[in-house]
DNA sequence: CGTTAAGTTGACACGACTCAAAGGCGGTGG
DNA sequence: CCACCGCCTTTGAGTCGTGTCAACTTAACG
């Protein structure tokens, strides 16, 4: 079973056997990490390259009044710190949120795989600058949206990326957040992210069954959220069909 | 009178007489656009990387109901779509907001110069990475903060990118932006950025005179604005003292 | 079966949006 | 030099989304 880091660069870059051998070979030995671990923290200058195999883990910030910013997910497959060894030091810090397996890359070897080939190297900087379109997305996302239909793109965004990464069916996913965490993501207070869910729970966009979202009407959902696909830079053009079911 | 490309990217990266003059060459024959000009649209493929050399542009998305959301303001040094090429099509929009100089640089320049200098392709990691580092920021600001915090953090943001590259005094600096402009970046309505604006000169956290933005006590407003000026990481690093007074 | 974390509910306060209209300011042309 | 015009800024009033506080219910786990 490939690794999910080669299943989602291969949606963005053609690779060729010896590209993917070498990225599997990069997450051997991976590093297991309970649920609400801080892999790294705020000020701290990263040592290794770290990168998500299994779990959901988080960039967050902490603020005044104990309150604390989620500024990005970090499903399977995604980088944790590429290439942020260049800054003087962390401006936020890196935590699990559910069991994780993390693979820890010195950074001296990133440097080695991305010389000996172009397309790896073309790959990196392709999870780089999806990486920055989705942080826009969530710009947009807080400042412009009301709670439900921030929620909304939050469950359409999340549905795509595991389904990147073969986690997600034709119409659910697992979702391992408690509503806090979502509160976090969204800036809003769990209160009212309770409430939303419900809202959403009503109309019937999402069903939740235990931790499994299921969306039973994708594209009503993705009208509701007003969430383009296109703008993750890794879901099919035209259809709506992955490229593995 | 370097660029402000070199005056920017010489604050995170040393470089030495020949990486200057490698950049300071790209910035030759800019091309003039007049205010509220899109330099590239949603949708299309970008063929040259533009570089801001004079005036402020920004990165926008347009939604429902006439909105727009600006999700980055791209100040004299900042690149607009460096390694852009690499993704499909933008996922996003770039317009002047003021009268400004672009440098148009073909993407293939860009990659002669990086492999010619390991300095100045450090130094454009640097800038991305800072750059993303920005957009944690306003994704924390958006998010966590309310109305008249927001605005204050904002200004301080403006201030210290400013004064990176010369643009701002010791405790001002020009803002030709409108508050409807404001008000699209920090997500609110164009009302409400007015409201918040009178409130922070009530309280004497900033002073207005035209279109100068005057600062009478700097470390008020940063307490005011929870603004951390390492966050932006190239801003000193103990005292407030900037390189170039 | 007790304990703890997560989810749910209600009441109230306030920030922010909307609509609508009036005032200021800088341009342009007569 | 003044009149006009358009764009930006400012104001007011009413509505609604969201935060806060506090208590209660449910689920998870040993």
């Amino acid at each position: 079973m490939p690794s999910p880091l080669v299943l989602k660069l291969a949606k963005g870059v053609s690779l060729d056997a010896g590209d993917i051998a070498i990225l599997e070979e990069l997450t051997r030995n991976p590093v297991r990490f309970e649920a609400r671990t801080d892999l790294i923290v705020e000020g701290e200058k990263p040592t290794h390259v770290r990168l998500v195999l299994e779990g959901i883990a988080c960039r967050y910030k902490l603020l005044r009044r104990g309150r604390r910013a989620i500024v990005a997910h970090l499903l399977p497959g995604d980088f944790c710190d590429l290439h942020v060894t260049i800054l003087g030091q962390m401006d936020h810090s890196i935590a699990t949120l559910t069991l994780c397996l993390i693979a820890e890359i010195p950074a001296q070897k990133i440097n080695e795989v991305i010389s000996s080939s172009p397309r790896i190297a073309r790959a990196f900087w392709w999870a780089t600058l999806v990486d920055e379109g989705t942080l826009r997305e969530w710009l947009v996302n807080l400042g412009q949206r009301r709670g439900t239909v921030q929620m909304a793109h939050l469950f359409c965004e999340l549905y795509w990326r595991l389904r990147l990464v073969d986690m997600a069916t034709a119409d659910s996913f697992v979702l391992p957040l408690t509503q806090e965490e979502l509160s976090d993501t969204l800036g809003m207070s769990s209160v009212h992210a309770n409430r939303v869910l419900q809202q959403l729970r009503e109309d019937t966009l999402v069903v939740m069954q235990g931790r499994t979202v299921r969306i039973p009407d994708l594209e009503r959902l993705q009208d509701f959220a007003e969430f383009i696909p296109n703008n993750l830079h890794s879901t099919p053009k035209t259809d709506a069909k992955p490229a593995n079911g």
